[in-house]
DNA sequence: ACCTGAACACCGTTCAAGT
DNA sequence: ACCTGAACACCGTTCAAGT
């Protein structure tokens, strides 16, 4: 029986990302899906090709919902420290998407995300090479932190450990990122500034 | 038929722990470890109870072939460099393993080693709370790092990005978390050194 | 004590068929 | 064009039975 709406890759991302969100990115299912869904597994596949790709799909969609990236006249420190704790915020509600949020270049919509983030260090001056490590820094640790927050929430625990709540790992982690490259940038970029070799 | 030698927990793990070195250790299964073994499925689960337990094993097993981290007179900064740079390297070989490597004190010998860092930050001057937030800044970087990585090498990708080796990123990446900790702390204890709240 | 064999409840996915 | 149904090749795991 055909339904009163056909499904579409919309309607199914938005279901998955539901579901990311209530029980985590590592128990979304196809199966489970089409069942919230209303229809047979196979139906999926008419609008998707396969599991990997709805994951990457469920991705972009978060990061299109990022906050963008802009660097103000506050500078890149103040800009960076809200830009990734919003991120934080945002993305530990999907428990188990930090991991696949990587930074590769071949990835779809994150692409773009980590372009506007090695611009953003290059209009604060840094060169070319040092952008993309610092940028590459500032989100690997993030991925890092998140991993932990999903493995935290996924063996029931209170979120503290040893009396320090997610927050302050957090807090204390953003500002040692920003410190960090802050200080070797400069350390790096005092030398004659070397261009990346082909 | 009974074998020549009788199963044990120890040829398990060391079963396990080359499948996790060859294949990555999500493609590390019950099945295809009971087949390296010319054994039935079920002949795991009498020394061990579960997969989640095996993965325990296997990840406590690696932990403990770390490097050990000591403080010496070259100071907090050589010592940490150093044994980062060694723990990424040895944990690289094994894909997927580094967000097992939480650092959630429930996780058995990873509580020794999260205990080890702490006394050895707190060896180096810091407070007790300052010793746990550099400890778990440092680590979660590591890990969102061996994740990275772990998907780099998944998608077949040479392990080069934008012309930048996965090395020069680990490179900065440790450098940048030495200074961020270095700036970060001195700037909280700077203030009255308050004691962490029960 | 140590292991096998059959079975259960799940996966993702292919392939042919229905409307 | 859009979806169903049956089937295949996998999982982890339980449970009863063999030696």
């Amino acid at each position: 029986m055909p339904r009163n709406v056909p499904l579409s890759r919309d309607v199914i991302v938005g279901a998955a990302l539901e579901m990311a969100e209530r029980d985590g990115l590592d128990r979304l299912t196809m199966r489970g899906l089409a069942a919230q869904l209303g229809v047979t597994p196979m139906a999926i596949y008419y609008h998707v090709p396969d599991k990997e790709a709805l994951v990457d799909l469920v991705v972009d969609e978060v990061h299109q919902r990022q906050v963008p990236l802009e660097l103000t006249d506050e500078g890149w420190e103040v800009c960076l420290r809200r830009r990734l704790l919003a991120q934080w915020e945002q993305l530990v509600r999907y428990p188990g998407l930090g991991s696949h949020l990587s930074n590769q270049p071949e990835m779809g919509a994150s692409r773009q995300s980590i372009e506007a983030g090695v611009a953003f260090f290059e209009a604060a001056g840094f060169s070319s090479r040092s952008a993309r490590l610092a940028w590459s820094f500032a989100i690997t640790y993030l991925h890092g932190r998140l991993n932990v927050d999903a493995r935290l929430r996924g063996r029931g625990g209170s979120g503290k450990v040893a009396g320090i709540r997610a927050k302050d790992y957090v807090a204390f982690g953003v500002d040692a990122v920003i410190a960090g490259i802050k200080a070797t940038v400069a350390e790096a970029e005092a030398g004659v500034d070397l261009v990346a070799e082909a």
